[in-house]
DNA sequence: GTCGTCAACCAGACGG
DNA sequence: CCGTCTGGTTGACGAC
């Protein structure tokens, strides 16, 4: 499988350090280059160094990666073929990046939660709307029921206003007590989520 | 693997 | 301008 998207070679490697990034950055928001130093941080430290970073004696303070825009490039389009990586497509990706193996599987961990994060939340919104549009449609359906009783209270009929329901198989308003189920043509939208009635 | 969280870094708003 | 505050993004880590 190719983890690999075309064209890409070794990448330079750059890192932010805070006394340099002053001016706006790439790979978020609006603006510009951001500056950057050319450093080896990102470079695959030795398992000492590995530790040390992490969480070695007196711990210092984490220098945070930044991923280059062109990292950053590549690893969302790896990202856009597979959602996980094997063993092996982590270290090919790894090691051309320049990056450490453990990097890669952060950068995919952070990613899969949070695009399931932004799935989770379009996901509220569509469910808002369209309880939303429920509600509307339920108003609307109270209306039509007391103008429906209104018409029965002022006919002669026979009907008593207050027995008119709704038939949930049928969708429409009938009269609940004649035996008959008799229909009051009333025919009523169907319950219709908000994507679809949208077009 | 996921999840919750921390922390570095950034942009933009704001007051002086 | 400049310093500060605030909120968003994202790399990293520990717990499970």
């Amino acid at each position: 499988m190719a983890i690999l998207p075309e064209n890409s070679s070794k990448l330079d490697l750059t890192i932010s350090t805070p006394g340099f990034s002053c001016s706006p950055r790439s790979d978020e928001g609006s603006g510009g280059e951001r500056e950057q130093l050319k450093l080896d941080m990102n470079r695959l430290p030795s398992s000492d160094e590995d530790e040390e970073l992490s969480h070695g004696g007196s711990a210092p303070p984490r220098k945070k990666l930044r991923l280059t825009k062109e990292q950053s490039r590549l690893l969302e389009d790896s990202f856009r073929q597979n959602h996980t990586l094997n063993p092996k497509q982590k270290e090919t990706l790894a090691e051309h990046l320049m990056l450490r193996p453990r990097q890669i599987e952060v950068w995919f961990q952070n990613r899969r939660a949070r695009s399931k994060l932004k799935q989770t939340e379009m996901e509220c919104e569509y469910l808002k709307r369209w309880f939303g549009s429920l509600t509307e449609q339920n108003n609307m359906l109270h209306i039509q029921v007391e103008e429906l009783r209104a018409m029965k209270v002022g006919s002669s009929t026979m009907t008593p206003a207050s027995t008119l329901t709704m038939c949930p198989r049928c969708e429409r308003v009938t009269t609940a007590v004649i035996p008959s189920m008799a229909v009051v043509d009333v025919p009523v939208k169907k319950m219709i989520p908000p994507q679809e009635r949208e077009h």
